[in-house]
DNA sequence: GCTTGACTTGGACAAAGTCCATTGTAGGAT
DNA sequence: ATCCTACAATGGACTTTGTCCAAGTCAAGC
C-alpha cells in the first residue's frame, strides 16, 4: 500500500515508527500539507512524535527526491508527495486551495537562450493564481 | 529622477522623509531586495527609520501596484520595483542571484480549460532555477 | 501658526523553521 | 536472544521574518 515507504526502505533508510507515520501521512491522496499540518496528523497516530523529527524527516524525503517542497503562498512551505509526475500548481487566492495542473508545452523551452544570461537552467516552478469555484460562489 | 516617487505623490500620498527614502532605495536599478535589505539601505540615508515603517511602506506600495512581491526562495519576500513590464525570474540555486526574464509565449495560455477546475485564473508566477555563470566557474 | 488625522516608532508578539545536547533504539554482530 | 553502537528522536532554546499596538510626531490644509 505504501509506495513511498517501500522506496525509502529500499534506499537503506533505518525504519522508525516516526518515519513510517510521516510517510503514511503523505502517502495516498495528493496532499499539499505544511510541516505543522503533517505534524498534527502524525500526532494522531503517534502522540509523542516531535516537531523537529517531522521537519528532519520531511527534509530527508526532499533530499531523496521522494517529496517536493512547494511555496505557493508567501507563508509555510508545503510538502508534495507527487514527485513522480512533473506538474505545477493552481492556487485559490482567497482560500488557498491547491490543485495539481499539467500545462501543455514545456515552460523551460519558452525561455530563449538570450534570456538565460549564461545560466544553466535546470528547473522551472509555475504557480497559477485565481479564484476557485467555491469562493466565486460565496463572493 | 524618481518616477516611483512621482507616481506615489500623484496618488495623494502624504510625503514623509521615510517614504521618500524607501522609494529612493527601490528606484533606479532593477533590484530585488528583502524588507530588511531595504531597511538597511534606508538607514544609511535616514538612521532613525524603523523596521515597522519599512514594512508598512512596502506593503502600501504593493497595494498600489507600484511594487511587486516575489518569493523566489523559501525565505524572505523580495520587493521588485519593476511593476510596469510583466516579467518572470531566473534564480541561481547556489548564490541566489536573480535576473528578470521575459519568456516567449504566455504561460497562462498554456493552461488548458480542462486543467482549470472551474477556477478563474488571473495570474501566473514563473521561477526558473539554475546555476549562474559565476557559480559555475567557481564550482 | 494651529489642528488634526495620518504616519512613525520601538517593543512585544507570533509563525515558521533551525540547532543542539541528551536520550532512545534499529538492526547488524555475536 | 542479547549486546553494541551509529543513527535517530526529543524538547527546548534560538533565529528569522513578519505583524500589531499604544504612544508620540508631523505634513499639509486652514
Ligand atoms: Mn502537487
Ligand atoms: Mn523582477
Ligand atoms: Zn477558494
Ligand atoms: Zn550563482
Amino acid at each position: 500500500m505504501s509506495d513511498l515507504l517501500e522506496r525509502l526502505r529500499g534506499r537503506g533508510w533505518r525504519m522508525t515508527a516516526q518515519r513510517r507515520v510521516v510517510a503514511e501521512v503523505l502517502d495516498g491522496e495528493h496532499v499539499h500539507l505544511t510541516a505543522d499540518e503533517v505534524h498534527a496528523r502524525a500526532v494522531d497516530r503517534l502522540p509523542e512524535i516531535s516537531r523537529a523529527t517531522v521537519y528532519n524527516t520531511l527534509g530527508e524525503m526532499v533530499s531523496l527526491g521522494e517529496v517536493i517542497e512547494v511555496s505557493t503562498d508567501h507563508r509555510a512551505k508545503r510538502y508534495d508527495p507527487n514527485a513522480h509526475r512533473p506538474h505545477h500548481h493552481l492556487v485559490c487566492a482567497r482560500c488557498g486551495a491547491i490543485r495539481d495542473v499539467h500545462p501543455s508545452g514545456n515552460p523551460l523551452a519558452d525561455l530563449p537562450a538570450d534570456e538565460r544570461f549564461g545560466f544553466t537552467v535546470s528547473d522551472v516552478e509555475v504557480t497559477y493564481r485565481g479564484i476557485c469555484p467555491n469562493c466565486a460562489a460565496t463572493a
